[in-house]
DNA sequence: CATCTGATGTGTCGAATGACACAACGTGTA
DNA sequence: TACACGTTGTGTCATTCGACACATCAGATG
């Protein structure tokens, strides 16, 4: 075997992720094709690829975007370890958005129609492919929200707190000593539909006030309270535990 | 039995859905609790509602939005014939999202364990369930780019385009009199991120260009080519055949 | 060491969009 | 009939956010 098996996988001890039964993670290793790393930057699926494989992120940051023709870009969520890729495409069908690296990536490869076998020979994984879709489709759902209806400093409130809270959830410590955070404020103001240089002016804005820093590519929380009051959040913000594929 | 068979289902006949097979069309109906009609303008699940059912729109208009507290909305996206209800929610937990209907409506209700029964029984509709789920976040996905990176001329002629090639695909002139448009400017509004008098400036706008027409409920593109191009739209917009449950 | 590049930080100005105010019209209803 | 209400239409002004210009800084690269 050129790769660890998935029973080793160092994410399935997390207690974020649910726990699989052997035959399943027998049936996942059979359709795992390789595992690569890729570096920062790098383009994972680009828009218009034709049948992209299915992946899973390892380790790492990604996101998935959108371009006009003119270049102006949306990014429609950040992918943290665990997060499902290609499930989007159709079969057979061109991609309809593009996913790349933000930090240096680890990924299991899977073949396209590991999709339709998970469903037949593994109903309970089928779920579990319906579940992190319909999950990932509710964080979309969120930052439409936000891109419609809330204004800069609200944007940004919200985005920092949910994705503290996601990448937390897979820390051992939870995030007390901050978390990594690789995204440019470039990604940020693409991730918000907002300028660059607005995105600049507002994170300082809050910055200022004392409710987050970052630093060294780690995100601090230093006002959680202020910022999930301006983000208008409610709920606990504990990631539901899901499954791992 | 309360209601027609599955086999009888008017929806199934168009060309836009996959054909089922007999067995699976059985169990689609053995799951089916009920067949009911809302009015206009009601809601079919509110947001917070623990543990509500699942739907198939069978026939009408109604879309899927969330709220802040101070009352802002966001229209997540509108919902089609043949659209499947209520897969973001978890099993147990709380909807994230409000359902309303914009036209009286038919619904087929499910039991919430439908979803994982599907899975189990029939795994090509378990696919057929990822599918959908799949599809409709690349919806969110398309609305999503709009609102953060098209400006307010191009995201209503995003929408017009898109939601008349949806509803083509549902009639059988494929739209040559126009299609059956509900939405008020409101809706359009909350739909794109924009405020409602803005939104009426931009409509006049493109309607005085000669570009489009929405009279009596229905709507009429009248220069599907500018539309396209303002959009940025590409592909030929034909709606993939999809699956059915 | 010189230079280049990407990222962040800031000021000024302009443009797109929002807010408010009000009119016109149709429809349901007291 | 009279009235209330929802929807569309339009003018004026205010605000948020975007565009442009430029500075600083760190890291890569020659």
């Amino acid at each position: 075997m050129k790769f660890a098996s998935c029973q080793a996988c160092p994410l399935r001890t997390l207690p974020l992720f649910i726990e699989q039964s052997d035959t399943d993670l027998v049936l996942i290793e059979s359709l795992k094709r390789d595992q690569i790393i890729m570096p920062a930057d790098s383009s994972i699926i680009h828009e218009g690829h034709v049948d992209a494989p299915l992946y899973t992120l390892l380790s790492g940051w990604a996101f998935r975007f959108k371009t006009l023709s003119d270049g102006r870009r949306q990014i429609l969520n950040f992918l943290l370890p665990g997060d499902f890729i290609g499930v989007q495409q159709k079969m057979g069908d061109v991609a309809a958005h593009g996913v790349q690296t933000l930090t240096e990536v680890v990924l299991c490869v899977f073949r396209r129609d590991a999709l339709w076998e998970l469903h037949r020979s593994a109903p309970a994984l089928g779920f579990g492919v319906t579940w992190l879709t319909a999950h990932e489709e509710s964080l979309v759902d969120d930052t439409l929200l936000s891109v419609g209806r809330r204004s800069a400093e609200e944007r940004i409130a919200t985005l920092l707190v949910l994705l503290f809270k996601r990448m937390a959830a897979l820390l051992p410590d939870a995030g007390a000593q901050g978390v990594p955070f690789p995204l440019t404020q470039q990604h940020i103001a693409d991730g918000l539909g907002l300028s660059l240089v607005h995105t600049n002016k507002t994170l300082r804005k809050l910055a200022k006030r004392g409710l987050h820093r970052i630093e060294d590519g780690r995100l601090h929380l230093l006002d959680v309270k202020a910022l999930t009051r301006i983000a208008d959040l409610y709920g606990d913000g504990k990631p539901a535990p899901r499954p791992l594929i």
